[in-house]
DNA sequence: GGCCTTTAGTCCATAATCTGTACATAATCC
DNA sequence: GGATTATGTACAGATTATGGACTAAAGGCC
């Protein structure tokens, strides 16, 4: 077990460098006198961390706030989005996708490159995903922004910087280092798919989200983190027994959730979703029929997550959120049904707010959240 | 979202007492030369700080530990267990419970009163464990330990002081307050078990506790503490769906894990595990039936649950412990086959070493790791 | 318009805490 | 018994936050 360090004077600077920057960006522009007041920190020291922040570039003074009535206006202390910026990369079964977000969550730039990933060659996509990263920084820079961290969205499980296994892209144990040349982070699509949503979507603090991929996978957000569980496999959604002699499954087992609402059964036949969305808007009773299968399967599946995860809210996304209006009844209904006496009210059953690219904004977001909670650490101060 | 409140002079000073503290408790005794080289800080702030601790008795100088091979030895400084004690309360089905722990985490005292708590009243139930607790601090006091705060574990879900909801013992939404005259809190029976697992059972810091009792729940620990989820309602495994359309449960659902391997449906007609043990041990083939469809049931729970929460063992205590040899074979087969291709290996399921204790030592246990988590707030250093 | 009140932000002397070097202490090695 | 090595303490110095005094800038009141 590792000891925790003991608090000297330069970390005890760098800590309330973070708690002033973090009020600022939880609770919107202040004043120095504000900052002081929420962080019970005194004025002289608010405005001594401020001064060293605006140096940084990570905060402006933003012109006069009328704060009361009367006395002195104040200046508020906004986030800069002019200066500093980071990098989010996905590696998905059809795609790679890039975009760089500034400070304040604001997306700058965004770019996507349709691909047909599903057992590739590593070293290749990787060299690929390198000119995309490259070609991305250099127009932020261009831009005015300075990109100071990547992180990467893959479809599989991540261990450090290794990508241990990804099923539907063939892969096993990749090792992802030198991609760029910034302090750099892999993780799952779903992990970072859930923190976009927190980020990007304005939810609340608390919610599973549910990742409707060729996978299905799921990311548990409480009080504003991810819960990871112990090796960082946690939410496997897609493997929870739903029908326990069902029929077999990649993984091993037998009547899992990807087994009936996975995009490969939900499609069939059909070469993308938006030909299921129009027969199922068509009325086409297989299809129909197809999807409420699916919905009372993603029902049992989520039942069990509520028992065991007590999640806030549940948020459907990617392929299922397009799926919405016809998964929406028979989930709630099950849902209902089974919590019936265990809760007031089984949890808010909601659709994504920012579809296919949740993942790839997650990844951008997590350095941001990273210069937010170490800004000391990560920008030299 | 609370905003974190700035570093001050005395907040570092009462983190850094916390630090010393807290590796003092992880790795066992330690000269001040140690301590300094763990906590990073220098060798005389550890030794004013180690000063503090002694002056509040929470530590003590345990003779003199030759180091290396050469130089002069250190005085050893180990957590004290003659001064500060903890009390833990247990309210069960069957029985009232007490016990009185010192710092080191060793059992000072304990009481157990059987009674049949099923729809009891609860302000008669509340008086008599007032009494049971009055009693036990009060012996505590005679042999010099001056208890300094309680926790209560009960069958039921928690909020803040209240205890929300306890079907087997008939209550909802009874407030539990002014029971003993000190810092105090409740939990749930399964949440304070899995951290009874963690500090008394010499447990690695990562596992899921299951608790069978006439209810089967499960608290998951990561990195040495509990996770919760949203409401504090995580870890009912006892009604993760194992057949969709399985017998109704009381909550609702159908097919949960309680109604194939809750205590009720164990035991039958039988009045004690102990009678189900015997029978086992004799061959009774209705026993042994029930005994491996309650194992294969709970294979297929703790799928899901491995899928979701991805704990790092699976420990199974209450009435599951002493049915352990015949739930083993069933329970390993499950998760093994079922998890096959997702993981090298299933987690390792074991048995809990320390019974029926585990909640009430779990509740002292919580109010230990609250002195070591904040010695200056709760000692007033 | 002038004065009072109120609030924001800065200045500077002071206080709290940790650091780092020096030193006394106590053991082993040879 | 002297050299070496390590522990623990003392004291001056460094870092950071505090708190009261002060300047700045607005509205209220007459």
């Amino acid at each position: 077990m590792v000891t925790s360090r003991g608090v000297r004077h330069d970390s005890m600077r760098a800590r309330n460098l973070a708690v002033v920057l973090g009020a600022i960006h939880r609770s919107g522009p202040h004043t120095r006198a504000a900052l002081a007041e929420l962080t019970g920190l005194t004025k002289t020291t608010v405005s001594s961390l401020v001064a060293d922040l605006l140096e940084a570039g990570v905060v402006t003074e933003r012109g006069v706030v009328r704060g009361g009535e009367r006395g002195r206006p104040g200046v508020a202390v906004s986030l800069s989005g002019h200066r500093v910026a980071t990098l989010g990369l996905e590696i998905n079964v059809d795609y790679l996708a890039a975009c760089v977000v500034d400070l304040t969550r604001t997306v700058r730039l965004r770019r996507t490159r349709p691909a047909d990933n599903r057992n590739s060659d590593p070293a290749h996509l990787l060299q690929e995903l390198r000119g995309l990263a490259k070609e991305t920084i250099d127009d932020a820079g261009a831009a005015g922004l300075r990109v100071i961290g990547a992180a990467l969205a893959v479809p599989g499980t991540v261990e450090g910087e290794t990508l241990r296994s990804a099923p539907h892209l063939g892969w096993r144990d990749i090792r992802v280092a030198g991609l760029v040349d910034l302090p750099f982070a892999i993780d799952n699509e779903a992990n970072l798919a859930a923190l976009g949503e927190l980020w990007f979507g304005a939810r609340e603090t608390d919610f599973l989200y549910v990742s409707g991929e060729i996978g299905v996978g799921a990311g548990l957000v409480v009080a504003g983190s991810l819960f990871r569980g112990t090796f960082g496999l946690a939410g496997e959604l897609g493997h929870v027994v739903v029908v326990p002699d069902g029929p077999a499954c990649r993984c091993g087992g037998r009547g899992c959730l990807e087994v009936y609402a996975g995009q490969d059964t939900l499609l069939g036949a059909l070469d993308s979703v938006s030909a299921l969305v129009s027969r199922l808007e068509s009325g086409d009773p297989r299809a129909l029929e197809t999807c409420a299968r699916a919905g009372h399967a993603l029902g049992v599946a989520l039942t069990s997550a509520v028992h065991l995860l007590d999640p806030g809210m549940i948020v459907l996304g990617g392929v299922f959120a397009p799926l919405f209006p016809w998964l929406e009844g028979p989930v709630a209904d099950g849902l209902g049904a089974r919590l019936a006496h265990m809760r007031d009210s089984p949890p808010a059953l909601v659709v994504s707010k920012i579809g296919p690219d949740a993942a790839v904004l997650g990844a951008a977001g997590m350095i941001i959240q990273r210069i937010i909670a170490e800004p000391a650490e990560v920008l030299g101060l």
